[in-house]
DNA sequence: GTTAGATTAATGCAATTGCATCTATCGGAG
DNA sequence: CTCCGATAGATGCAATTGCATTAATCTAAC
């Protein structure tokens, strides 16, 4: 095999990867999404959220600490807290030390919510991913992936 | 290790697999369509449609047969084709033998502005896929990533 | 202390997506 | 032939996303 045909088997490779990562992603997402709306819940991204914030406890979270952990444009999280906010599941809490800034922290209702969503969320990743794979598939496709995870900065 | 231990590291291994699935998929997806539009080129939906039409040959492809090869919604299709035809790049014909229907037809500009998005698109693929696994990783992480791969109907 | 530049968050407006519904045609049952 | 349910595709309207810009505050240099 020639230099040339070793890149281009490569590079095949990588397009057979690129077709079923998207292929995978898309599919898998919106039967996840699906699952959610048909129980009646809110959207992944909301879920995602309101995790973030318990995680972060009591004090709660910058938005920008949460645009970062969400990899989410910085007007389309100032939208997702007015929907949040508007929702009950957040609030908009003055930030002591820094006047431009919020500290959005998660009201009972996010964390019911989260709880509510969980179980759903679970069932839904259990039918769509884990049913596929046995352990090992799983564990080495989990490590595969994480090669194309960009570190963050 | 107990039946419900087994279950358990099972589960986790599907939440690390989602995790993992989206993250990869949303980074590099995002990468990809900002390179395009670097590069004053169109998204990629739009590739991906004219990429099938031009593999259906000169007679075209029904606007459902689209439909099912995208995986995209009827509305979100018929909104893609109301853009490409604006943009001169697809053709909506009379479709002899189904008065309801029509034939989507490749123009020339479509051919032409498929040509023009592959090697950026190509290039894109290889800067966020390819270059981070050898030959071995990927073959592997296609193969698993296929298993989630739901069949088409 | 003033000021220039950077950072944080919101917002007006356009493009896209989702949902529900609508029109037109098809195809088979009677 | 006529009617009815099914299929193909479009569209009005609401929600979401993307883009560009704005307002307020902070930080550091002078």
């Amino acid at each position: 095999m020639t230099i040339k045909q070793a890149a281009q088997a490569d590079a095949n490779a990588g397009v057979r990867v690129w077709k079923r990562l998207v292929q995978a992603g898309q599919q898998t997402m919106a039967a996840v999404e699906a699952d959610l709306k048909a129980a009646g819940l809110p959207p992944l991204i909301w879920y995602d959220a309101l995790w973030e914030l318990e995680q972060a406890g009591e004090e709660g979270l910058r938005p920008f600490e949460l645009e970062r952990a969400m990899l989410l444009a910085q007007y389309n999280l100032s939208r997702l807290l007015d929907r949040l906010e508007a929702a009950g599941h957040v609030a908009r809490c003055r930030c002591p030390g820094d006047g431009r800034g919020q500290m959005i922290r998660l009201t009972d209702a996010g964390r019911l919510l989260r709880q509510t969503m969980w179980p759903v969320y679970a069932n839904a990743i259990h039918t769509h991913i884990t049913v596929h794979l046995n352990q090992g598939e799983a564990d080495q496709l989990a490590d595969a992936l994480a090669l194309l995870v960009r570190p963050r900065p």
